[in-house]
DNA sequence: CGAATTAATGACTAACCAGTCAGTAAGTTG
DNA sequence: CAACTTACTGACTGGTTAGTCATTAATTCG
């Protein structure tokens, strides 16, 4: 019997060989398994055994799609990231509502990518690598935060405009996404260590309230 | 001429001998060389002969003093962070005025801390290395974060008991951190690695005047 | 079907590194 | 000053790992 039977009721699907060859679908696959054990472990203590392992394939073939672990590195990061800065920039485009509302619905919105999407896990990773990896915090910022704070400086112009939002300088515009930036550190690395997540939602709409309104009472009395 | 002379003009201190032996001193040095280390490379990749070069001494007297690499972690991070803590405490219960102004008090004093001490580099350190020590996210937060939000609460209760704050709760306390744990860690990681650091006293204020009153107009018309 | 091409493998190597320990010398005691 | 104690050293060991490459096998083409 050198050829093993399928099973009744099983897929159609034929029996994969040991060694399949499968030049198109392998660096998605490598990229993904990268994202897995750089989060987890860090830069420096993930092996590439590991992600080859996790991929499928051997630590040869992760050699034969990239050219070190560092270039492996950097391009996981990218095809993490990138899609998703898109997206929110054409969320903000195309929005139609007050600045109150979107302010609302960028927060929320980011707090639902951190918890459905993988790109939670990047604050993290960059944060740690940074300082070892300095060309990848430049990137990082040309390609993420720069982007992400255009997005907001749009939202901020637009209150002004409408007489909703008081000015707020452009290098403060950071405290702005401080807490949704928190919640995805605390969700990937303090709170799983010692059983305490954060509830995402409950998490934009606090800091959304207080960076709105604050926490002091409104005086009533001129 | 055996002994070396002192040059004339400097200190009348002896010239040291290549061993000097000074038990006292040398847990303390280490101690400091391991935050130095470990803050700029991460644990996996800190070397435990780079830590004791800097320490001034050799790899065999550094595990004279600590049993291993990951013991000496534990052991910097408690001698960098819990004399602050406790000197946190103090002012807090010491405090003498509004609510408004304890709250101000409070982020300008964390500011200020994380940029002349060298505990601003703990945030960065306790997330990278959380999920690998899980132990170490625990004494964290039980030692640290459970203390400063005490802390916190202290504040919020002063301020709605005088009816200066509405009441928060107490799940979102992390968010009134969130803007001076951004400030440390984007100094320490992100901001050095591309030239941007940020101004702790204007993250300060800022962010005070965000979480105490929001970015919206007050409406003066009823 | 047989030859040619190339994706995939995994044993190998060169380098590195945490931790050890036999030996050295600084300091102390009688 | 001699005998002794102990802080300190650094060469060494055992184990690990990033990256290589000769070999194998899946696939294509004539």
């Amino acid at each position: 019997m050198p050829v093993p039977s399928v099973p009744l009721g099983s897929e159609p699907s034929v029996v994969p060989p040991r060694r399949r060859r499968r030049k198109e679908a392998r660096p998605g696959e490598i990229l993904d398994a990268a994202l897995e054990v750089f989060s987890a472990k860090g830069f420096s203590a993930a092996r590439p055994d590991e992600i080859a392992a996790l991929a499928g394939i051997s630590k040869g073939t992760l050699y034969l799609y990239f050219p070190s672990k560092e270039e492996l590195f950097k391009a996981m990061v990218r095809q993490t990231v990138l899609p998703n800065v898109g997206e929110m920039e054409r969320w903000a485009a195309a929005f139609d509502g007050s600045a109150t509302e979107m302010f609302q619905g960028l927060l929320a919105r980011i707090a639902r990518l951190f918890s459905t999407h993988r790109v939670g896990r990047m604050p993290k990773i960059i944060i740690s690598e940074a300082t070892a990896f300095p060309e990848l915090a430049q990137f990082w910022i040309g390609e993420v935060v720069e982007r992400a704070f255009a997005v907001m400086r749009s939202i901020l112009d637009r209150g002004v405009a409408a007489g909703e939002f008081t000015p707020v300088r452009a290098e403060a515009v950071i405290v702005l996404f401080s807490p949704m930036l928190m919640l995805a550190l605390w969700n990937q690395s303090i709170g799983p260590a010692v059983g305490r997540p954060l509830d995402p939602e409950m998490i934009a709409a606090e800091a959304a309230r207080f960076l709105l309104d604050g926490i002091r009472v409104r005086e009533e009395a001129r």
